[in-house]
Order: structure tokens, then C-alpha cells, then sequence
DNA sequence: AAAGTGATGCAATGGAAGTGCATTTATAAT
DNA sequence: ATTATAAATGCACTTCCATTGCATCACTTT
């Protein structure tokens, strides 16, 4: 039993050769990507197998989705120790809007948001839309 | 020429019957609506006169789009003086889980973020979800 | 081996967003 | 006022992504 067949177990998650292979593609990614991304990268397989899949890893906190704005959901890996539940685990995301891919800002926290009196606040998403390093050549 | 009307010149904006009872209608709302709410709303328009309308209405700066993380678009009414430009306009949204109602806090400005170098910050879309005042109890 | 549970594959559905084109309505020009 | 021009509307159709039902397959347990 390898590495990530330890996780998945920790995760309550059944090892499957299609889960596996999903999973190093994701772990290989340095971006969130979508389900078609998933789907071009693994042709034979069927959609809803990469759909189910990935919505069991992010029911057991092994992705996370993130809305950037583009209307087409993404994932991508927790990082390690995410349970995806507390505030700590929160981070902020970075959609380029010239090469249109969207990162994972982990190192960047959410900022302490104020809310008015009477809002209780359980979950915040915070995307930042600009150029992204790769592109600005900065 | 009603006040509203002259609103429309000002923003570049052909007064028809339809973009009225829109505006007015967008105008009477405390939260954010869906085009399938103004659909409901008026049920003998064409749904695209209403998309369209809500489209002009958008490239206009009239209202301002939301993603609340639904999947749905929202929108709502811009401030006043609201170009929906500068990052003086950018405020807050909060979702509210329970009746699913998504409102602009306009007195909640965007807090200064910091991304990494080499990353260009345009745009900003920033979302608590929770619990609103109004189901909250509080 | 048999039974049971979960994973997979295929087909179909639903919902929202967007487009092309003909027609009506409003504005501008004569 | 009549005509010409441009924009707004209505209808039909399309596309894209997300989601579900159900049959089958694979693995685990007894
Ligand atoms: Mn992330
Ligand atoms: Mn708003
Ligand atoms: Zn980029
Ligand atoms: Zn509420």
C-alpha cells in the first residue's frame, strides 16, 4: 500500500485505478482545472465516472472547488491537513484573465471580514481576477 | 421626462415601457435577483427581451453582475454614482444559506488584498456566505 | 460460491446562457 | 407627414455544463 493509497484510506476514500489516476493528474497540476480538463486528459474514460469521482474526493475533503468567476467550476488538491471546514483552511484564489487559468493562493489567507450585526458568517470565497505572474512578465 | 427617465439618458439608455417596469422593479427588491426571478416577475414578457435588458442594463453600469458561488447570476442595482469601475465600487456580497438570498453590502468596502509578485490585481469578488439577519434571529 | 455493496458506463435530462433572424417600434432625416 | 434608419422585441434554436436513473461490472464479505 503506497502513499496515496494510505490517504485515501485515512479519507474513507475506496482505491480505484481511475481515483488514482485522477488524483497524480490533479497532484501534477499547479492549477485548479476543470472537469473537461479532466475528461481531454483521460479520453477513454467516461464522463460521469471523472464527475463521481471528483465529487467523492470533494465530499472527503481531498479537492476543493473553486467558483473563479468564469461560470465553469474548477478543483484542486487540499493541501495537506485541509478539512475544508474551519476558516484556517480558507485561502484565496487568483484567476488570470489572459491565459484563463486559476491558481490556488494558499500562502494567502482571508483577510477578517466584518459583517453587519446580525449576519453570521460560515464561509467566505475570495477571487482575485487579474494577470497572473507567468503572463505579466513582472 | 420622470426622474428615471433622465437616469437613462444619462447612462446612455433608450427609455422603452419594458426597461422601466425592469429598473422599477430591480428598484423595489432589497436583494439581488436571478433572470428567472424577473421572469417570474413578468410572465408575459419574452425571456430574451429580459436577458437583453439586463444585459444593456449591465454594460451600462446600471446594475453589476454577482456571482454568489449559486451558479446563478445575479444581479442588482448599482449605487449611486456607481461606475463600476474604480475599486471604490467593489463591495462585499453576503449569501445567505438559509433562504438563499443574496444581498449587496454596499457599506462594506473590499479590504485592501496582497498578492505575490508578479501578479496584477484587477477585479475583486468577494463573498461571505452564512446566515442573513433576517433568519438568523440575531 | 453466493450475496451484498460500491464503482462504472451509457443514456437521458435539466437549467441557464447565448445567438440568428424576422418583425415591430422608436428615432432621425427629408 | 412621409420616409429612411436604427434599435428593441419576440420566437426558435443552440450550446454548454451539471446532474440523475438504471443496468452492469468489480470487489469484498460471509
Ligand atoms: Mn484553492
Ligand atoms: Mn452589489
Ligand atoms: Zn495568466
Ligand atoms: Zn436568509
Amino acid at each position: 500500500m503506497n502513499e496515496i493509497e494510505k490517504f485515501f484510506a485515512l479519507k474513507d476514500v475506496r482505491v480505484t485505478a481511475m481515483r488514482l489516476l485522477i488524483y497524480k493528474f490533479l497532484a501534477d497540476k499547479q492549477v485548479a482545472v476543470t472537469l473537461s480538463d479532466i475528461e481531454n486528459a483521460f479520453e477513454k474514460a467516461d464522463r460521469t465516472t471523472l464527475y463521481r469521482t471528483i465529487k467523492t474526493f470533494e465530499d472527503k475533503a481531498i479537492v476543493h472547488q473553486i467558483d473563479d468567476g468564469t461560470g465553469i467550476t474548477k478543483y484542486a488538491l487540499c493541501e495537506k491537513g485541509c478539512n475544508c471546514e474551519i476558516e484556517a483552511d480558507l485561502h484565496l484564489h487568483f484567476h488570470c484573465n489572459n491565459c484563463n487559468e486559476t491558481i490556488c493562493l494558499t500562502e494567502h489567507k482571508i483577510p477578517q471580514i466584518k459583517v453587519p450585526n446580525g449576519f453570521v458568517s460560515e464561509d467566505i470565497n475570495l477571487v482575485v481576477k487579474g494577470i497572473c505572474d507567468k503572463c505579466s512578465g513582472l
